[in-house]
DNA sequence: GTTGAATTCAATCAACTGATTGATTGATGA
DNA sequence: TCATCAATCAATCAGTTGATTGAATTCAAC
């Protein structure tokens, strides 16, 4: 008798269930396309159940969005585990942003829609700005410090090279996937827009 | 007798009211925010009145883009007629780009909210297409230039580097308002990044 | 003043939406 | 087997939404 075939499931799996539902409908469809009976119906449950589960729409938002928090944090102390200089170190935030694109193409839609939803979310807020304060500042920090060792330009802002890279990197998120190719490019004309000549 | 005083307007004036009205919606609460009745409301009209000169919310949407549209394209041309070299010319798009955001701050999000509508409406979709590459070969046209007269580095990959750029103006836009006086440092950033030293 | 067309309105429709209610079912432990 | 609690469901609620209908009003021309 496995699990599967058990109608009823405990409510930490079905929230769980619920979340991931809940995330996908969202990438599809943006965050005011997401309907609580469709997340029921992709899940298999009925509506009541699922609010038996997740009080309201609310706090099924407050779900996706903790998820997604960790997986930001995961993917920053991977990073931060390399022992690498900054020029090094700048390549592979870069490369690992490329990655997330191409292999959880979910996630940064995800931001964006959850995004768009904090600015006028006083609980979401928060944790959005965190997210990308942190991010924001992990290029400031080794721009600062590739300047420091002599790998970067003398002349280089890292406050508004940090603003400038980011604003190239977060754009590759709405350009059609036949232009990924094109992200190696940016990324090398990033790289010679801060090194030292 | 006041044209104001008239409870009847002329289909023209009534239609550029309700574009008015529904852009402001738009700007305010998103797309999938906007509301016909709303839109009547704030246009002092019934909504039936409102299907009267429009037939549908979709007629609405089209209203509203083509007038976008229009203001992007008077932007170009503005710009088009200067006769300046490639330095000159790249600071002149990048400050006429910090001009919009200060003095017409609901075009770029009025754009975003198109612009995500048009990833599934194949109507809009050309119209912000054409705006989008538009803009970016202007980049790409004025850093060749550069490059060719020996103002901006040998090294330097013009569509690449349009990317980088626009990506980083674009961002400006989701950027908290206080965040406008680091928008001269970016810019200053974005030119160190492409001269020739 | 009358006429006819344009414009406007209240009422209504059908469908959708987040959420609730109370009955039923399933699972577990004694 | 029985009791209890967790989980599930169909039906329902109140409100919202784009859109329609038909009557009323307004305006301009004669």
């Amino acid at each position: 008798m496995s699990e599967q075939n058990q109608k009823y499931a405990s409510s930490d799996t079905r929230r769980r269930e619920i979340a991931a539902a809940a995330r996908a409908v969202i990438v599809e469809k943006g965050i005011d396309g997401l309907r609580t009976r469709e997340v029921a119906a992709r899940v298999g449950i009925n509506i009541a159940t699922l609010h038996y589960h997740v009080h309201s729409k609310e706090d099924l938002l407050r779900l996706v969005i903790e998820a997604m928090r960790e997986e930001f944090v995961e993917q920053g102390r991977y990073i931060d585990a390399q022992a690498l200089d900054p020029l090094a170190k700048l390549k592979l935030e870069i490369g690992e942003y490329k990655e997330l694109i191409v292999h959880k193409p979910d996630l940064l839609p995800l931001f964006e829609e959850l995004g768009k939803r904090a600015r006028t979310d006083p609980v979401l807020e928060p944790i959005v700005r965190e997210i990308r304060i942190g991010w924001h500042r992990r290029f400031v920090g080794l721009l600062d410090e590739g300047k420091a060792n002599g790998q970067f330009r003398a002349t280089l802002d890292a406050e508004a090279g940090a603003h400038m890279i980011v604003g190239a990197l977060v754009a590759f998120q709405y350009k059609p996937r036949h232009l990924l190719p094109i992200f190696d490019s940016v990324a090398d004309e990033i790289i010679r827009s801060v090194i030292a000549t």
